[in-house]
RNA sequence: GGGCGAUUAGCUCAGUUGGCUAGAGCAACCCGUUUACACCGGGUAGGUCGGGGGUUCAAAUCCCUCAUCGCCCACCA
């Protein structure tokens, strides 16, 4: 016996060395497995391509979950014999990245972006971005993934580079992305827009004033923003709202605190006449249902805030003044003019941008956008129910591929929440005023003076003076490619052929619009096909209260910590039992504790049984005592229900059955009762004992291997005869009982 | 305002399509250590499965309703 197993299972020492060994076998590659006659040439294939973590530091243990998910679906394939390939990568993450290192820069050096300028601020984002990648890769490595490093990819490498001006140019020749001028989500701090996404509504508690124009105007109107009403340019009003109709068409003017407006009263039956006076102040510069009304209705807009939320009116008690003193300014002179009706308190939801945590303000400008409500025919469709050549917005191919099933969502309940979101889509907005990024593959001449020309394309164009647009993509725009931009689309390559779509995308409830959606707009559109047949859906890591785990809250736990203490199979182990599809864990350390001690108890289990071998030739089977064949067959009936559950990602209970039957079953009964039998005379009896003992273990060793890797592939090098082969690769136990 | 989820042992949670005396980890109590394992074994105690109603031979599981907690979405000024 080999003398490793004198000792206590020691996960620190043995780890390293075991994913050393399964890197130099190359069979993370499905092309080293065909080559080496692992599975077979034209075997079914399955593919996941891992979610990309940010470059904006390390992983979580939500990112721990992640790879355990994955690797369980891909380690038990790959065992099964199919063509398997887990591709792995980075995403830039864009403003999420550049605002890390802003900070960064501004806390250590008093700099900001500007101070540095593009080309070197660049330089910074990318030495930044290149540390946390390789922080990055090796945890992903410590945790056992069995990813493909030779295919490795990052959503901001030349190749996806290509492949995203590909998709941009193929956009906006069809007409799906075009240049608009309208109200979109400013963020002040960041200096960008944002789309609807990235924006977190908070609540709080704001004033509602009501009052007039001024002491001649008609109607009161209601607003929490009263600096945002020196750029109304009309009030609306329900059609039929009796009190008011008389005024339905008519101008005033005013003066109010010291800025002249100009005020038509119009109809519009978006107008709840049951709220406030019934009555609302249209700013179509600074409201985007605001925007919407004055277009209907052709009213002239008029900016009076700007990108760093000062008021930009000529009135000297205003100019300059940032939004929430010119609001007080203009309330003391509501008041002072005996203006002013009423001040309430109301809960509001204030927009919020998610990355910098400033207060949107929404603006007019001229951006990029996405129109997912332009009908677009395909020139291929794998889409049940579609055809090529047929109109369809992208809206409608959205929901087609879960309507149809070609795309699942697991839990389903999570289908409510992706129509919902499809369904309230607005233009998505893709441009944003960052550097670190896709920059926008469109280039404007400035060498003809007067009419701007316009040109997208893959490459700059030769001719004339051109400028390229600054703006940078939406990170969600690269990554809304990921499935086929890292198989080599838009080349035709061998990979993409073969890979794609992929079987499943795991990924964590918060980003199925983000993410989710995105790569089934961008999947269905460009290819004509599905991203992924499955989504799995995890849920967050909590903390053992159930907290989100938070950097302020100070209960976030680096994985790495956990798997020094206690081991990866046991830190994997606890990141899957009794964890459903799209439920929260609330992780303690008791639980990775729990599973510790189990990893010992496979291995002294183990050793016991090695060591009780001698004498057996375990390439024939003997004659079996009827309790052995009992004993067998119940292992082959686990065996189907650890497969069923697994083809039907029901990791959670595959790990407990395996659990349960290994220690209460397999170490508690039936080595217990093997004892006096291998001490006994009965050759014959012990001769089948130590069968049943070595097929067990063996069988075991196989349906724990994708769950805990490590201990499994450790004893299984140690089990003689199994010197050259890998754990990682043997065939997975026939699910169908003999 | 709309939607979703949760409520099971002292604590944190499982319980797949309704079906054997409802499970795990941790905590508690008792007993056990000349060998696979004290990172242990054996045993004990602990639950009217949030309340109420219904369907069924059978419900923690399906339906209705109420309550509490949590999450997501939303341009009511």
């Amino acid at each position: 016996m080999n003398e490793k197993f004198l000792k206590p299972y020691n996960p620190k020492e043995t780890e390293d060395a075991i994913y050393k060994k399964w890197l130099d076998s190359g069979f993370f590659d499905p092309d080293v497995c065909v080559e080496k006659g692992i599975c077979d040439k034209d075997a079914e294939k399955f593919s996941i391509v891992l979610p990309p973590p940010n470059v904006t530091g390390i992983l979580h243990t939500g990112h721990a979950a992640m790879l355990v998910i994955e690797d369980i679906m891909v380690r038990f394939e790959r065992m099964r014999g199919k063509k398997t390939l887990w591709l792995p990568g980075t995403d830039h993450a864009a403003i999420a990245t550049q605002s890390k290192v802003e900070k960064i820069l501004m806390k250590e050096e008093k700099k900001n972006r500007h101070d540095l300028g593009r080309e070197e601020f660049l330089k910074r984002v990318e030495k930044f971005a290149q540390d946390s990648h390789d922080t990055i890769v090796g945890q992903v490595k410590k945790m056992g993934s069995s990813v493909d490093w030779s295919r490795e990819a990052f959503t901001l490498d030349e190749k996806r580079n290509f492949a995203v001006r590909v998709a941009f140019k193929k956009m906006y020749d069809d007409g799906l992305i075009y240049r608009d001028y309208r109200v979109i989500n400013w963020d002040p701090k960041g200096q960008t827009t944002i789309s609807d996404d990235e924006i977190i509504h908070e609540e709080r508690k704001a004033n509602v004033y009501t009052f007039k124009y001024s002491k001649d105007f008609p109607i009161s109107i209601a607003t929490t923003r009263p600096e945002t009403k020196v750029g109304d340019t009309a009030v609306a009003v329900h059609p039929d709202d009796k009190r008011y109709k008389k005024y339905v068409g008519k101008e005033y003017d005013a003066e109010f605190c010291g800025v002249p407006l100009h005020i038509k009263i119009i109809a519009d039956k978006d107008v709840d006449p049951e709220y406030g006076t019934g009555a609302v102040g249209v700013t179509p510069a600074h409201s985007m249902i605001d925007f919407e009304m004055s277009k209907r209705h052709d009213l002239p807009m008029k900016q009076v805030i700007n990108e760093y939320a000062q008021m930009t009116v000529d009135t000297p008690a205003l100019k300059g003044k940032k939004t929430k003193v010119a609001r007080e300014i203009i309330v003391e002179w509501l008041e002072k003019e005996g203006l002013l009706e009423k001040t309430e308190e109301t809960d509001q939801n204030i927009s919020t941008a998610e990355r910098t945590g400033c207060v949107v303000e929404p603006l007019p400008k001229l951006q990029w956008f996405i129109d997912t409500n332009k009908e677009i025919s395909l020139q291929h469709s794998n889409i049940k129910g579609v055809k090529a050549g047929d109109k369809i917005t992208l809206k409608e191919l959205m929901r087609t591929v879960i309507n149809n099933g070609q795309t699942q969502i697991l839990p389903d309940r999570f289908h409510k929440v992706y129509f919902s979101w499809v369904d309230n889509l607005r233009p998505w907005c893709i441009s944003r005023q960052i550097w670190y990024g896709h920059r926008i593959p469109v280039w404007y001449r400035t060498d003809k003076g007067g009419k701007e020309e316009i040109y997208c394309g893959i490459e700059a164009p030769k001719d004339g003076i051109w400028e390229q647009d600054p703006d940078t993509l939406d990170t969600w725009f690269s990554a809304g490619i990921w499935t086929f931009s890292t198989l080599g689309w838009p080349d035709e390559t061998e990979d993409f052929k073969t890979y794609h779509p992929t079987n499943v995308l795991e990924t964590g409830y918060d980003i199925i619009f983000f993410w989710v959606a995105r790569m089934i707009l961008m999947t269905t559109y460009l290819l004509g096909d599905i991203p992924f047949e499955n989504v799995y859906i995890h849920g967050l890591v909590r903390d053992k209260q159930g907290r989100k785990m938070s950097k302020s809250l100070g209960n976030a736990v680096d994985p790495l910590e956990l798997l020094e203490k206690y081991g990866a199979d046991a830190l994997r182990m606890s990141l899957i039992v009794g964890v459903p599809p799209g439920n929260d864990n609330n992780l303690s350390e008791e639980k990775i504790r729990a599973y510790k001690k189990f990893a010992n108890k496979i291995w002294n289990a183990s050793r016991f049984v090695v060591s009780n071998l001698d004498g057996l030739d375990t390439d024939k089977q003997p004659k079996l005592a009827k309790k052995d064949e009992k004993i067998l067959h119940e292992l082959d009936e686990l065996t189907k229900d650890v497969t069923e559950d697994l083809e039907n990602f029901r990791l959670y209970l595959a790990a407990d059955k395996l659990y349960h039957y290994f220690w209460h079953t397999f170490a508690d009964i039936i080595i217990e009762e093997s004892k006096p039998r291998l001490e006994g005379d009965d050759e014959a009896d012990k001769t089948s004992c130590q069968w049943m003992l070595y097929t067990m273990l063996t069988t075991m060793l196989k349906l724990l291997h994708p769950f805990m890797p490590f201990i499994t592939e450790e004893i299984w090098d140690n089990i003689s005869g199994h010197e050259k082969s890998l754990l990682m690769v043997e065939k997975w136990p026939n699910k169908e009982p003999k």
